[in-house]
DNA sequence: TATTATATTTGTAATCAGTACAAGTTAATA
DNA sequence: TATTAACTTGTACTGATTACAAATATAATA
């Protein structure tokens, strides 16, 4: 995927491509690791010098509108985002700090969630102790 | 279960029960809407007008930390608290904004994350419209 | 019971994420 | 090029949460 296919992208959905937009969306496609604004900021900031604060949300805000980029609900004070729109699950490593993605399938979520409640967004996150973890601990 | 059943439990988890602490923790126990430090706060505020908000800050803490009540991760922007630290999943329904709690099954939590994770919390949130509200747009 | 030490509550001030808004900039179109 | 609309920027603001110090209440001890 080329910053030329990015642009496309956000072109199909209605959204100019800015150079902002696009250090957004790509730093959210190559750090998988869901981060705040405040972690998106520094970062495209070595790039852009006069990237504004305002223009991280402002820009997370036009990719969540087009479908592109979500909000994951890990963190009960601030946002982290995720490039992936797909629904998937999370599982934090209370040591290593590592965020695990899962698939989550249709047929055990039919079977969790109440009868008849059609779910549109999943938040699914797990906090725990991850396999690699346990063995260096054991 | 009575004020002094409950004055007994925070007791056993070397808790102090203060009135305030009781309020905060008998509103959570009666009241299973998941609420925000400020709505717990209005409610107590009626009981004991000198009440501050700092208290109940701290006194979710202290119960947080007793493993008596537990955040509920189901809002980026503000914590929301629940009286049932037991690990349980969470569906908001769009239309009508109401909570529904359900269980999470060992065998399906088992099936659903990556190989060797040991999960310790859980923060299952699905968002999407109950059984009563789709049928009343049928 | 009186005294002392400790824990808790309270109110204010500070912090920090997120939003509103207006001015400046860029890009698209005529 | 002129005009218009979209976007970015910086500042000011809001609202949830925390820090802190003084006041109060509780528990422990004599």
């Amino acid at each position: 995927m080329t910053t030329n296919d990015h642009a496309k992208r956000l072109q199909e959905r209605g959204l100019r491509p800015t150079p902002q937009r696009l250090a957004v969306y790509e730093y959210l496609l190559s750090h998988r690791t869901h981060p705040t604004a405040d972690t998106i900021y520094e970062a495209v900031l070595a790039q852009y010098p006069s990237f504004s604060r305002t223009t991280i949300y402002n820009s997370v805000k036009a990719l969540m509108d087009a479908g592109l980029v979500r909000v994951v609900t890990i963190d009960p004070l601030e946002q982290h985002f995720d490039g992936n729109p797909a629904d998937h699950g999370h599982c934090r490593c209370e040591r290593c700090g590592q965020l695990l993605d899962f698939e989550m399938p249709e047929d055990l979520l039919a079977a969790l969630v109440p009868e008849g409640f059609s779910v549109q967004q999943q938040d699914i996150f797990f906090t725990g102790v991850c396999k690699a973890c346990q063995a260096s601990f054991a």
